[in-house]
DNA sequence: GGTATTTGACCCTC
DNA sequence: GAGGGTCAAATACC
């Protein structure tokens, strides 16, 4: 456990500090009016560190809090940790009578793997997706929303069926402002496609094409403007990541992979990483591990969507970069992981 | 022809 | 029963 624990630390302190570079490079960067690619290229590096960075520290606030038994065989845990509560008793029949049985009994039972929900808002053009985030997503359904004035759209990940990757997401157009579309994302990505893909130079280029081909047709509308087309993301925190089956933690290999597939949710877009820590470390004291072990889904959602300095952060190139990131940084890294 | 999107129907949860 | 989520056939697109 000594091993891991050291382990861990090193590989935090190598992401935090790569998180820092890439950040002080972007602020050099915007200085220089750089190119939109080149900036987003370096905020995707920066979330993908400060993920890694997050997810060690769930490891590491799991340990400290005796949350997860690692030698248990029983998967009870960590799907109660991980899923839904409020289950109905099919539901939990299904998932307690084990994955084969449950896939061989129904195909169409609607899947419980919410694991976690995020959220982020995001202004585009609205005549395509609202946005690239780096993965390749399928359409699946639409449906009228009751009270809401714009359809929401489902969509599922590509690698579905080739990788089994059970991400979706939903994205639904603001009712209060129809320039914001309202993304919502359930599940984790396990593909190993996207993830390799994500933020590449290729991709940007072919869909700064594409949205270029979209603007032309967007200015010719009215009540719209070019200023308009910016991507903001309002909402950018994902405080809890949770792989969908269970973590032995005494596996290295494992935990090394629950930090990598992490990486992906580059969805969080923020230069205060203090307030990170300190919501990571927070949920624990307030809601305490056996809380989020009963907590339902809907409470995780609670959890996350909950106001903070973060959440209500905007991209929308005013940021403050008067300072270096690294004065900003006043968790207790030492004490953390003693 | 392969892949993505649309859309009505079905299923599940509350 | 209402509403939201998913399926899958039909259709469109490349």
């Amino acid at each position: 456990m000594e091993e891991v624990k050291a382990l861990e630390k090193k590989k935090l302190i190598n992401e935090l500090t790569q998180g820092r570079e890439f950040v002080n490079q972007l602020k050099k960067q915007l200085g220089q009016l750089a190119s939109p690619e080149e900036c987003i290229l370096l905020l995707g590096k920066i979330l993908c560190t400060l993920e890694k960075s997050l997810s060690i520290l769930n490891l590491k606030a799991l340990l400290l809090e005796g949350g997860i038994n690692a030698n248990s065989t029983s998967s009870c845990s960590s799907i109660s940790f991980l899923g839904n509560n409020n289950k109905s008793p099919k539901s939990e029949v299904l998932e307690s009578s084990g994955d084969q049985l449950g896939q061989n009994l129904v195909s169409k039972k609607r899947k419980k793997l919410q694991q976690w929900t995020n959220q982020i808002s995001i202004s585009g053009t609205g005549l395509e997706g609202p946005h690239e985030d780096g993965y390749s997503w399928r359409k699946y359904g639409q449906k009228d929303i009751l009270g809401a004035i714009h359809p929401r759209a489902y969509y599922r990940c590509t690698h579905r069926n080739t990788q089994g990757c059970l991400a979706t997401k939903q994205v639904q157009r603001s009712d209060g402002n129809s320039s914001i579309f309202e993304v919502t994302y359930k599940g984790r990505h396990s593909c190993k496609v996207a993830q390799s893909d994500i933020f590449s130079l290729e991709k940007l280029q072919k869909h700064n094409k594409k949205q270029e081909q979209a603007m032309l047709i967007f200015n010719s509308t009215p009540n719209h403007n070019v200023e308009n087309f910016s991507i903001t993301t309002k909402e950018v925190f994902t405080p809890f990541s949770f792989p969908p089956t269970p973590l032995n933690l005494e596996n290295i290999e494992e935990t090394k992979l629950f930090s990598d597939s992490m990486a992906p949710f580059a969805s969080p877009i923020t230069l205060e990483l203090p307030p990170c820590l300190s919501i990571l470390t927070n949920q624990n004291e307030v809601f305490g591990m056996d809380n989020i072990l009963q907590s339902s889904d809907s409470d995780l959602t609670e959890l996350i969507s909950t106001p903070t300095s973060i959440s209500n952060s905007t991209f929308d190139g005013d940021w403050d970069l008067s300072g270096d990131f690294e004065s900003n940084v006043t968790f207790d890294i030492e004490e953390f992981f003693n």
